[in-house]
Parts: structure tokens; C-alpha cells; sequence
DNA sequence: ATGTCTTTGTGAACGCGTGCACAAAGATGG
DNA sequence: CCATCTTTGTGCACGCGTTCACAAAGACAT
């Protein structure tokens, strides 16, 4: 559907930003505080800095929802927290459904910042026959096999996927074929969905490797790096050490490339996409 | 430390830009793949696929790293595993603390995907006395009151606070004040640290709200907006619904601002920074 | 009513990230 | 050794997002 020229434009909404639109619900999350002591209104130097962000991003990003506020003044919280939950949809119930109730599904499912927020967990899914009927959170976990129609039945358009990597993106198209269009992916995968259906992700393994750069970056910069060689010799050791590479590979035997890698995210299956990180001599 | 100006200039890091770094674990994860099949090389076109990403930007990312590929073959799949792995740090072992084990930490603790990347769980603590001593994921839940010797004697600069949010904030000073560097945050709260720290947070509840937000435009766009008024007419309209509100609360006595509200995160305690959305008529 | 003072809303400049398109590098085959 | 063909590495242009800075709006006091 759709006439989706290249991989997404994604921002051409209706005029807010994305960048606008993944920090209103941090804006939502000060102005219910506020609004919880009854503070009346806040400028939007308070505001930003109770969100940790920029005044004047705030500002615009205000300005991108209507003139809200009062010169002079500030915003009114009440009104605002109302046209913020508005404009995110809030103000409707969104029945949600989560699929692989492990460690993490189960941890999902008692989560309570879900329905505080317009989220209704509808379902619970797994494909072990011995999860079936067991309560997590309150709910009886229910089978693989009636996924499409407890999607049907309860109008669900928002899926979360909390099972192995392997059987993630076979998840997804099911649910995708049932009806949802978003997706929230705890699987450490590349899902492929059509276009129209909307996919965001949450990587723990990726944050704490992002953290992980930081700290050696840290490390490297009080003491001098005692690792390697230095920046720009670098380059060249390098492009050195890989011909040694290919030059051992092919007096074994494998001439050229062979195997073929397709595109694929492939559908190996394993117990996860992990594996220890190789590292040749 | 260090002289920052501005709230945090981030990425002059050694060149690598941010937007680089944060997909490196992305391309890592795609290579490890390859690399268990046995798989030499790949070409920028087909890595770029299995990480979902453009060829183009995959190719200039690894320009940053050094020139590891070969024109006309592609990169060899052992070395560049190696050269990210490097690159991110993972070639070291990180100590990690998790803090905080409730539903979701527990689960972080269950999770494999931690030592597979060179992420050790050096303890796991917690503020409950009955906790204590439990064994979780094989290890043996401490009391915060050793916190701080914890990341001493391990040499942790790497926490995972998985607390309520109204703990956060205490529990982010007490780590950071013992050592820890860089802070993966899963409590919906915006954490303050001193410069140096890095903060990264996971929040389940936002990516919900930007899905639903999504979501909703979808179905404002099939069937024409049943809502409101229309575009334009809405802020007009607006504008003279917050007059409407203000005047009811000067009638009401309360004349001018009052409360001070500060710049505070607040450090109200309640079980979660979460309440239901409010919506005045 | 008028002046002052606060705070919004936004024009404009800038920097970062993305993607196109292509020249150069190098492998492969004759 | 030369020609061809593949694929990298990158110069360049463009658009999005951020931030500054300020005029206008409006509250409040007198
Ligand atoms: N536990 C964490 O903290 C954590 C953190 C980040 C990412 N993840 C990722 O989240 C996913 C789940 O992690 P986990 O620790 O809960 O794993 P888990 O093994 O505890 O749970 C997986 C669950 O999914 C179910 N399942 C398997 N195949 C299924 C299918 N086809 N349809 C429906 N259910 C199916 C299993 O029966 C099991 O109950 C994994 O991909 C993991 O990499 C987990
Ligand atoms: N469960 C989820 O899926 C999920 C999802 C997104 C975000 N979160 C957030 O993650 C956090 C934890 O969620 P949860 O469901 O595991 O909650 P939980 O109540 O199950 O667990 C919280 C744990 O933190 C401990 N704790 C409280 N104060 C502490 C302190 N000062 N020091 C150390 N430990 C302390 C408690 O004893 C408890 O064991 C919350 O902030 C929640 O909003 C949870």
C-alpha cells in the first residue's frame, strides 16, 4: 500500500517532526508531575529543565502543536498535559498485545506504567504449550495458535515482541497478516515489515555497547592509549594484517567467494542472536 | 571536570560521530552472524541489508573506522568483527551492576545477551532487606548499603538502575559518586549528572506513546478526522479555551502564579513517576 | 490608560546526518 | 600485461534538528 518511494520518509506527518514527537512524551511525563502538586502553570525554562532539555526546543516544539501558552506567564499544565495526550493519542485506549512471555515478557506484563498511560495489555502469548492458561500479571497466558484471532477480536494494532531472535521475524508477520501495525521489537533482530506498519526497537545490548565506547574513549583520553598503534599508522598496519588474512585463506584452498549471504537477517533459529565476539589474532 | 560549556557537547569524541557509533553494535551484530556461517566476506551492499541500513552509510561509517575493505570484494567478515569489537571496547571485560532487582531487573539479569558481549553482571543489588541473599540468575543479591564497596573492589564503571523512578535519582548519585561513569537508566526519569557521566535510558512508555501517536495519524488519515475542529480553526479555538480556563481560576481566588515549582526532577517518592493522564473538559 | 517587565513564538544561522553519484582501487580473466 | 568488471571510499548537496537572539504579546503595577 502506499506509494512509498524510497525505504521511508517517516516524518512527513502532519507537520510535526519526529524528533518533536519522541520528546512530547517526555514533556507529558513533567507536566503530569506538575500537575500531581497542582502547580497552576510553568514557563518553559522550568519546564525543559525538568525535562532536560533546551528552552527554546521546547518552545518550538510547543509551537509545532498551536500557541499554548501565555506571554508573560508560561503554560497552563492542565491544559497542556491534555493537548500533549491529544495529540499522542492518549486520550483512547490502545489494547496491546505481548508475545514471548520469558523473562522479559513476564516482567512487560507487570509493568504498570502501561495502563497508567492508555495502554491496555489485551493479551499474553507464548508458544509453550506449558505457558497455557498459567496467570502472569493476572492474565492467562494464551497460545501461539489463537494470535490471529485474539488480534481480531480485540481490534489490537500495537504488538510487542519479547521472544527469541530466532522467531521474531516470524512472529512479526503474523502479527502484521492479523492486523497490527506497530511494533515494539525487544528481539536483538532486524524485523522486515511492509510498508505502513511501524517498528521501533529496544536494545539493551546496543545501549550498554554505546556506553561501552564512551567509557574506553574516557579511559583512553587520561591515560595515553597503551593499546595499539598510534591513529593514522593504524590505517595502514591494518590494511596489512587483512591481506595476510586473505593470502592465509586462499593457500587453503577456498578460491574467491562462495557463499552467497543473501540479504538475509536469516532465519537460523538458536537461542538467540548472540554469540561471543570473535577476534582473530 | 573538564570544562564544559554548553550542556554536553557529546560527540566530538576522536572523529566517530555519534550517529556512527550508535549503529556499530548493529553492523557487529550482523557480522557475528556471518562470521558463524562461515562466511569470509561481505559486500557493503549486503551487510547493509541484513542491518537494515543504506550500503552508502554503511560504507562511510567504516570510513571512519579506517579503510578495511577491499574494492572490487568487499570486507573481510573476521577482521571487521574484530576491528568494531575493538572499537566499541568490547575486547574488554565491563563489570556491570544492576540496581534495582525487581520484575525487570531480574529479567535483565536472566538475560544472556550480557556476557555474550563482553558485559560481566558484577551484582546485583537491592534496597530490600528480604531480598538480600537471594540468589538471582545464579548470583547472590546484595544490600545497597554495600553499594558503594561493590563498584569499588570490582572496578565497575558501568550501572543499570532498574529502581522505581522516585529512587533513581539517590541511587544515580550514590553510583556516580562511587566511581560509575555510565548509566543505563530504565526508570522513567531524567537523571542529573555531573559532566563526564554518560546516561543512556531505556523508557518502554515512550516508545509506546510515539507508536500510538503513529498509529493514530494512520487511522486519522483513512477515515477523514472525526475529532475536532479542523486544522487551522483548532489553535484559534484553543487559544480561547485556555483564556476560558484561566478566568475560572481567578475567579476562584487564586490570583497570579504561586508555586515556585524549581527546576526539580522532584524527588517525590510514590511507587512510580506514573499517573493516569488527566483531561479537563 | 500607560509603562514596565516577563516570557512566548519564531526567523535565521549553523551543524550534523543522509544519500547520491562517481572516480579510483583492485580483483579477475584472458 | 592489459581489459573489464565489481565494489569501495568520498565529495557534494540537501534536509532535518538545534540553538541563538529578539520582536511582539500580554500580564501586572501604578
Ligand atoms: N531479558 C532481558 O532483559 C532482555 C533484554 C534485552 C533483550 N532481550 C531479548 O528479549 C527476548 C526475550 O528475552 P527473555 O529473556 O524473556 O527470553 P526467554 O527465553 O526467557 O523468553 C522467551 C519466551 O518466548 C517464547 N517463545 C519462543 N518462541 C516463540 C514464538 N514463536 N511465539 C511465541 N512465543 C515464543 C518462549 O516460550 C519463552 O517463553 C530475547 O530476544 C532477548 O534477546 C531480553
Ligand atoms: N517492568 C518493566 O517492564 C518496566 C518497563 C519499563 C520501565 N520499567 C521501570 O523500571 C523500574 C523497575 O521496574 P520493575 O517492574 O522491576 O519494578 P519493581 O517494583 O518490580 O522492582 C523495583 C525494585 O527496586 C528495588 N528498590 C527500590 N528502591 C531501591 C533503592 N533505593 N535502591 C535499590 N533498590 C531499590 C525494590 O526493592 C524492587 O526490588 C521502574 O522504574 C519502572 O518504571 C519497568
Amino acid at each position: 500500500m502506499a506509494t512509498g518511494r524510497t525505504h521511508r520518509p517517516a516524518t512527513r506527518s502532519r507537520g510535526i517532526p519526529e524528533a518533536t514527537v519522541a520528546r512530547l512524551p517526555l514533556y507529558l511525563r513533567a507536566l503530569t508531575a506538575l500537575s500531581e502538586r497542582s502547580v497552576p502553570t510553568v514557563s518553559s525554562e522550568e519546564l525543559a529543565a525538568a525535562a532536560g532539555v533546551n528552552s527554546a526546543k521546547l518552545r518550538k516544539d510547543f509551537s509545532y502543536l498551536g500557541s499554548y501558552g501565555t506571554r508573560g506567564v508560561g503554560y497552563d499544565v492542565e491544559y497542556l498535559v491534555y493537548q500533549i495526550s491529544r495529540e499522542l493519542g492518549l486520550t483512547q485506549d490502545w489494547p496491546v498485545v505481548i508475545v514471548g512471555i520469558g523473562n522479559l515478557g513476564a516482567a512487560l506484563a507487570n509493568y504498570g506504567g502501561f495502563a497508567s498511560r492508555g495502554f491496555r495489555v489485551a493479551a499474553l502469548i507464548d508458544a509453550d504449550p506449558a505457558m497455557a492458561g498459567k496467570p502472569v500479571a493476572g492474565i492467562a497466558v494464551q497460545h501461539t495458535d489463537e494470535l490471529e484471532k485474539i488480534i481480531k477480536d480485540n481490534g489490537v494494532s500495537i504488538g510487542v515482541i519479547a521472544t527469541p531472535a530466532g522467531a521474531a521475524q516470524q512472529v512479526c508477520d503474523r502479527l502484521v497478516a492479523a492486523g497490527v501495525t506497530s511494533i515494539l521489537n525487544f528481539a536483538p533482530t532486524v524485523l522486515t515489515v511492509p510498508d505502513g506498519v511501524d517498528v521501533r526497537k529496544v536494545d539493551l545490548s546496543i545501549e550498554l555497547q554505546i556506553l561501552a565506547f564512551h567509557e574506553q574513549r574516557k579511559a583512553g583520553e587520561d591515560a595515553g592509549q597503551d593499546d595499539d598503534e598510534s591513529d593514522d599508522a593504524r590505517a595502514v598496519a591494518a590494511r596489512e594484517a587483512r591481506r595476510a588474512v586473505r593470502e592465509v585463506r586462499e593457500a587453503a584452498g577456498k578460491t574467491g567467494r562462495d557463499a552467497d549471504a543473501s540479504t538475509g537477517a536469516s532465519d537460523r533459529k538458536g537461542p538467540d542472536g548472540d554469540v561471543p565476539a570473535v577476534m582473530p589474532a
